[in-house]
RNA sequence: GGGAGCAUAGCUCAGUUGGUUUAGAGCAUCUCGUUUACACCGAGAGGGUCCGCGGUUCGAACCCGUGUGCUCCCA
């Protein structure tokens, strides 16, 4: 096979990828050999690939082709999350685009639409990810509101309610007035915001014209006021504790309480407090009996309770309710603040702390095993120091708000009667069975539907239907899956739930390891996002620089666990990569038409072919190491390193054949099959090119993909010191041309001087090649006019036809001797040191002399090379 | 306000229970070079008060304390 000039990424892709289909590599079904089972952060329906999906999925690819190749039988699950609010939010903008207002449709009309939506930008992610590689069985895709998975939510709300894990209550909650919905605190994002602080008077009830200031940033809220609170020993106000003043425009009395919560430096030590619009003054108001008025309607405009602003919207009124304030005389001053305000996740709507009547999990019930699972290592975090971030969290637990005012998702399934009695059942005949009260009673399903991650939370099960057919052949031997890779950013929203989902439901883990990758930034360090713009669109990327190019790019900044700053210059290294591997491959072809059988293979090619084994084999058992320790980024640089530095710019050079002469079959063979094992090595990585040249290479019976790896040879640690050798006296040597300003076209004559000729004998070829001698001799005496180079204990004399710079010669010499001296100095000191040879190991100590003796012989093979200029 | 983490070359990072040659890599930079795979290249080089201060130790990038600066999570 003829390789072109250039590697096409393009063609090479999209034929690889269907071939792999084709042959159904990807698809599992169980067997006797152990199961690899990775299920997909499900991304939402209607989202598209970004930065951070193709991290995420090459991380996933990467593990799963590995363990292909290494004879496990693995199965990555793809599918989409519904995505509740993200996805509702969509269509509402759709059909207002259309015309249609959401409250024109009933809830089926809606629904109706919301598929047809899904149905046509649902998969658009999926097939981006077949762009990038992945190697996902696809006859497998799920998606969180098929039939199955969706009777499954409704069982385990039921189920959690029956045991008593589900209840309904009245509670602050994070209010979203844009999608007019609640949230959970997971899902209110909390950012600083300047704003400023109003003080406000209160005029006391009292004779006279006296008053009490409070601070305030939200001073729209004054008229759901029911009490001024200060702390008790707080003096300034003692005498007015029992006492009662206005709320300011509309002359409401309310009472001045104390309570120690007050904190006496903050503000003016006078607290307003609002029960139905902040949790911390909720509970004060519990505490104290208050009455609770609300202010804002679920849209965030004003009720009644502000007749003057009746039906504007909140954040209006805070700036007009200052000058209306200064009018009628009660504002005081305003102060610029900087203070936290929550955002919804999804709509960046400002978040209003509301009392409402919602279905709540109660997680403490649930927390227990979770944590211990975790803190014992049963499941593996990686970086471990996640594991902090989940006790801290579980430790805190809250209950969860699972109840949305949505219409797209699982709905809940709760009915009512006339009286408002609540009855909960799969669905209306069963409750009619469950509760024979309610037959012949008119019921009404709860409008409501679930949060997204109340049937995410199931998704290492469902997928395998592990509960909508319990006990099936396919969850018993897919799971628990074995690792999962995700962001840190959802461990609270999906990592944890999802392992309480497994222990309840499963009485076991859903995953042994856990992979937080980074967040992707940009090179300024912003986490990209669409509203700055700062994301690159993948697909280009791909075009531009080949999805191998774009998954190396992506890999190779990507230290565990530590954000990545995306820059485009690493998919330009990538891309140079696939150039270097395909010009390997050209190369290696070249040789082809002049392969001889004749004679034994040359000395010095047999070296390299040893030092190349040992070189493979030392460096599989490394990149094995690091796999197995998740750390990803470094087994790339390590295999980068290999291929390009040891088995390119080394071995290549060093059985390359001489112009037009012929390469011994055993050479070149064997070269080829160690480049076939560096492609499979790096084959995860790089799923493309690397198929596609270990079929260039030769007839292959197997494709790459499947090819499983062989068991790692012994490492010959005395070659691989040669090896190491020859590196070093070659790049010496070079240094010496170059510093002398040797033209690399002019050969030189080269004398050793060693006490192991043998050594050096063995590789003089490559040496010869490496260095460009026209002769290489041994010596025991010095050479004149020469340029020394001393090197541990040898020393080599370059004789080039030019003048020799003896200044600059003997300037570097010294610069040399100078540090080996110091460095001398430091070994001695140590040595010298009587608690040091006393308390130290004594393999350390003897590695101190060996330090010591080598120094030494180094500061004598200077000294006598400077002797000699 | 509570908690966690980080600080090593211009940049991004390695550096395993403290001792493995006076700290390593990739990228970037500089010098030289188009020699029959590759200029998307080759050869070579330069570049560091391991954030500051104090301590433990024969010995500290690594352990302890403290200060400073950043980042993230939670309220």
């Amino acid at each position: 096979m003829e390789l072109s000039k250039n590697y096409i990424p393009g063609e090479v892709e999209t034929k690889w990828y269907q071939h792999w289909i084709d042959q159904g590599y990807f698809h599992s079904e169980p067997n006797n050999k152990p199961a690899y089972t990775v299920v997909i952060p499900p991304p939402n329906v209607t989202g598209v690939l970004h930065m951070g999906h193709c991290l995420n999925n090459t991380i996933q690819d990467i593990l799963v082709r590995r363990a292909r190749m290494q004879g496990m039988n693995p199965c990555w699950v793809p599918g989409t999350d519904h995505a509740s609010i993200a996805t509702e939010a969509k269509v509402v903008a759709m059909l207002r685009e259309r015309g249609i207002a959401k409250s024109s449709l009933s809830r089926d009309e809606f629904l109706g639409y919301a598929w047809e939506w899904k149905e046509k930008y649902g998969g658009i992610i999926l097939q981006q990810l077949r762009k990038m590689g992945c190697s996902l069985d696809w006859e497998r895709t799920s998606f969180t509101m098929d039939p199955d998975y969706y009777e499954t939510v409704i069982k385990v709300f039921v189920d959690l309610y029956n045991k008593g894990k589900i209840y309904r209550g009245k509670r602050m909650i994070n209010w979203d007035v844009k999608a007019k919905t609640a949230l959970s605190d997971e899902e209110v994002i909390h950012k600083e915001v300047n704003g400023k602080m109003y003080h406000i008077r209160y005029k006391l009830d009292m004779p006279g014209e006296e008053y009490i200031t409070i601070a305030t940033v939200r001073p729209e809220t004054i008229f759901g006021d029911t009490a001024i609170c200060v702390h008790p020993k707080d003096d300034r106000y003692k005498h007015l504790v029992g006492k009662h003043a206005f709320v300011p425009m509309i002359n409401r009395r309310i009472p001045i309480i104390a309570d120690d919560y007050i904190e006496i430096e903050f503000g003016t030590g006078a607290l307003k407090v609002t029960p139905a619009h902040d949790v911390n003054d909720f509970n004060l108001g519990q505490k104290h009996g208050l009455e609770v008025i609300e202010t804002m309607n679920d849209d965030g405009t004003m009720t009644d309770a502000a007749p003057m602003y009746l039906g504007k919207d909140r954040i209006e009124v805070r700036k007009i309710i200052a000058t209306d304030l200064e009018a009628s005389g009660n504002l005081v001053k305003i102060e610029d603040y900087v203070n936290q305000v929550g955002f919804s996740e999804r709509t960046d709507a400002i978040v209003e702390p509301r009392l409402s009547l919602q279905w709540w999990v109660d997680m403490k019930q649930l927390a227990g095993p979770a944590l211990e699972a975790v803190m014992s290592d049963e499941i593996q975090f990686h970086p471990a120091k996640f594991k902090n971030v989940y006790r801290h969290w579980m430790d805190n637990i809250k209950d969860w708000c699972i109840s949305r005012q949505l219409w797209w998702g699982h709905r809940i399934p709760a009915w009512y009667d006339a009286d408002g009695n609540v009855y909960v059942a799969e669905n209306e005949a069963a409750v009619n069975a469950k509760y024979p009260e309610t037959n012949g009673k008119t019921l009404t399903q709860d409008s409501d539907c679930l949060d997204t991650w109340f049937s995410s939370w199931l998704w290492p099960i469902e997928v395998f239907k592990g509960m909508s057919n319990p006990n099936n052949t396919e969850i018993n031997y897919y799971y628990p899956t074995s690792t999962l890779v995700t962001a840190p950013e959802i461990i609270f929203f999906w990592v944890a739930r999802m392992i309480m989902a497994g222990e309840e439901y499963m009485g076991k883990i859903p995953f042994k390891d856990v992979y937080f990758t980074g967040i992707v930034r940009d090179k300024q360090g912003r986490k990209m996002s669409k509203s700055l713009g700062n994301s690159p669109d993948l697909l280009g990327l791909i075009d531009q620089y080949g999805a191998d190019a774009v998954r190396f790019g992506i890999m190779i900044a990507s230290p565990a666990g530590n954000d990545l700053l995306f820059d485009e210059s690493t998919l330009e290294q990538g891309r140079n990569f696939n150039s270097k591997l395909w010009n390997a491959a050209k190369l290696l072809k070249m040789w082809e038409p002049r392969i001889s059988n004749e004679g034994t293979v040359p000395q010095d090619a047999a070296f390299a072919m040893d030092w190349f084994q040992a070189k493979l084999s030392a460096t599989q058992i490394e990149v094995d190491e690091m796999l197995k320790t998740f750390r990803l980024s470094e087994a790339l640089k390590t295999i980068y390193g290999l291929i390009w530095d040891d088995y390119c710019s080394w071995y290549l050079e060093w059985i390359k054949p001489g112009f037009e002469q012929a390469i011994h079959a055993d050479v070149y063979n064997k070269s080829i099959e160690f480049y076939d094992s560096l492609l499979q090595l790096l084959h995860p990585f790089m799923p493309f090119i690397t198929e596609e040249l270990h079929h260039a290479l030769k007839t292959q019976t197997q494709d790459l993909c499947v090819k499983e790896y062989e068991a790692i040879g012994k490492v010959d640690e005395t070659v691989l010191n040669a090896g190491a050798l020859l590196k070093n006296v070659i790049s010496t040597l070079r240094d010496a041309r170059n510093k002398n300003q040797i033209k690399p076209k002019d050969s030189i004559d080269l004398h050793i001087q060693s006490e192991n000729n043998a050594a050096y004998q063995r590789i003089e070829n490559i040496l010869a090649k490496q260095v460009n001698a026209k002769s290489i001799a041994y010596t025991q005496a010095s050479i004149g006019s020469s340029i020394v180079v001393a090197l541990e204990k040898d020393k080599f004399y370059l004789v080039a036809d030019q003048a020799i710079d003896t200044a600059s010669l003997k300037e570097n010499l010294l610069k040399d001797l100078e540090h080996q001296k110091g460095f001398l100095a430091s070994v001695e000191k140590k040595l010298s040191n009587e608690k040091f040879v006393q308390n130290a190991k004594p393999e350390v100590i003897a590695i101190e002399q060996k330090k010591k003796a080598d120094a030494l012989a180094r500061i004598q093979t200077i000294e006598e090379s400077l002797a000699q200029l």
